[in-house]
DNA sequence: TATCTCATCCAAAATGGTCGAACATTTAAT
DNA sequence: ATTAAATGTTCGACCATTTTGGATGAGATA
């Protein structure tokens, strides 16, 4: 299993570089050099190397980011399948309820948002595409961790741990267990305050031939999800949106 | 001026990799070896260092990339003052018009598009956040275009040229200039079928205090673009919300 | 003009990337 | 089951490449 080798130190820097880049907004050699302390000359390699890949572009002595990024990430969500599947489907969900519909996606045991559509009364949450979360702190997130093995759950704890992320955070093993053994009865999860404070999310797995292929979810205020005849009302729209998902996902347009 | 220095193998290394990946879709060690003609080790240990870095993911044996590129995309994107002033403005730009609704800025002598809205009859055209095409084959970059020195326009033609996309496509640099100088003085731009057959566009510059930030743009049939009433609804709706935008963006919410 | 600061270039020094070969593991074939 | 083939992974020694201090030049500041 895991934990070996990871040579390639310039390579790592090259995205260190990245990440200061990012952080400062830009900056020109110096500047990368005293945040990383490295000489000024290596920074400037760095810099030079990283322009000519065309992920950092030089404006007037200054470098920064280019939209490579966005390029390269619109065009893997845009290849997407379940995306490709969902997309039209979770605007008309939004446009119906008003709130914040999400879909994520496991990836290296973490609930990766790949898509947000936000209705009228939607709160603001932050949230943007490939944004991160854990899976254990919401619905959604809870759904996909119910259709894996009690192993893969484990090894996902293991790797990421059970941290409190608010009061109602759930950060117990076996209580999380438990909690997964329900919404495996259920085939959905509901719970609110445990990854924001005030939000309430309700999620429903998308499995197609009984493969997982991600979650759909919705967040609201955590008043209006406490009302049992609103989480009944979407939760059936959810069902009813997963449905046209499926299908769509199976048999194209 | 520049056309120098371009060393650090072995990053320009592990973006190619990277290229490789995407155009595969995710590959193994002998995939990669074999597409970019390394040894199976060197590539091995691309992957792996890529992995630490958290843009590729091992799953299972397959290596992918992961979205951490949509993720750091992402918030280029969110933290972009333009992108911030023009959201919700394009977003009733496209519900008032129906048609397609673009949000460009210049980057390394090309347009990059921060942001596309579709209306209810928009047409499909294969547009994602991030994508690039150059400035001079549709009216949004003409407008960029047309602030610029001559110098810089000049630069910029060098660098990129000016390649015939489609048969209406302005190849010659004394049109093209000509053209700029009438986009100069009317304050926006319209042209069709230059960069895709069929498509027409329109495009005002963005400019605050002087200073050019971006273009918005509107895109749909040729045959509806010239139409002169249709034309001049557009551009006025185009110049609304332009004005809105630019508002926002030196005064804030 | 003189004095900074900073980006960029250069060439010597040693770190670390490279690659062949061996090992481990999975998949396919017999 | 057993064998063979293919692929992922590990290892170590060589030498290409990265690294780095110092030189150069451009641009800003006083």
């Amino acid at each position: 299993m895991s934990g070996s080798t990871s040579p390639m130190k310039s390579v790592q820097r090259s995205f260190d570089v990245i990440d200061v880049l990012w952080e400062l907004d830009g900056a020109g050699p110096t500047e990368i050099a005293e945040e990383m302390d490295i000489p000024r000359s290596t920074a400037h390699v760095y810099l030079q190397t990283l322009q000519s890949t065309g992920y950092v572009v030089n404006t007037d002595g200054r470098y920064e980011l280019s939209h490579a990024f966005l390029a390269m990430g619109s065009r893997l969500k845009h290849r997407n399948q379940i995306y490709q599947a969902s997309q039209t489907a979770l605007e008309e969900l939004a446009a119906e309820t008003g709130e914040v519909v999400t879909l994520i996606v496991e990836e290296a045991g973490r609930a990766v948002f790949l898509h947000i559509e936000r209705g009228e009364t939607a709160i603001e949450l932050g949230l943007y595409s490939g944004i991160t979360i854990p899976l254990y702190s919401h619905a959604s997130g809870k759904t996909i961790l119910s259709t894996l093995s009690e192993d893969r759950v484990d090894e996902i704890i293991d790797r990421h741990g059970l941290d409190s992320i608010t009061s109602e955070t759930i950060t117990d093993r076996a209580t999380l267990l438990e909690k997964l053994e329900s919404v495996r009865a259920d085939g959905y999860a509901v719970d609110w305050d445990q990854q924001i404070e005030g939000m309430g999310t309700i999620g429903v797995p998308i499995v197609v031939d009984e493969q997982l292929k991600g979650s759909i979810g919705i967040a609201c205020p955590t008043e209006r999800v406490k009302s049992e005849s609103y989480q009944t009302e979407l939760l059936n729209r959810l069902r009813e949106t997963n449905e046209t998902i499926t299908i769509k996902y199976q048999y194209g347009t």
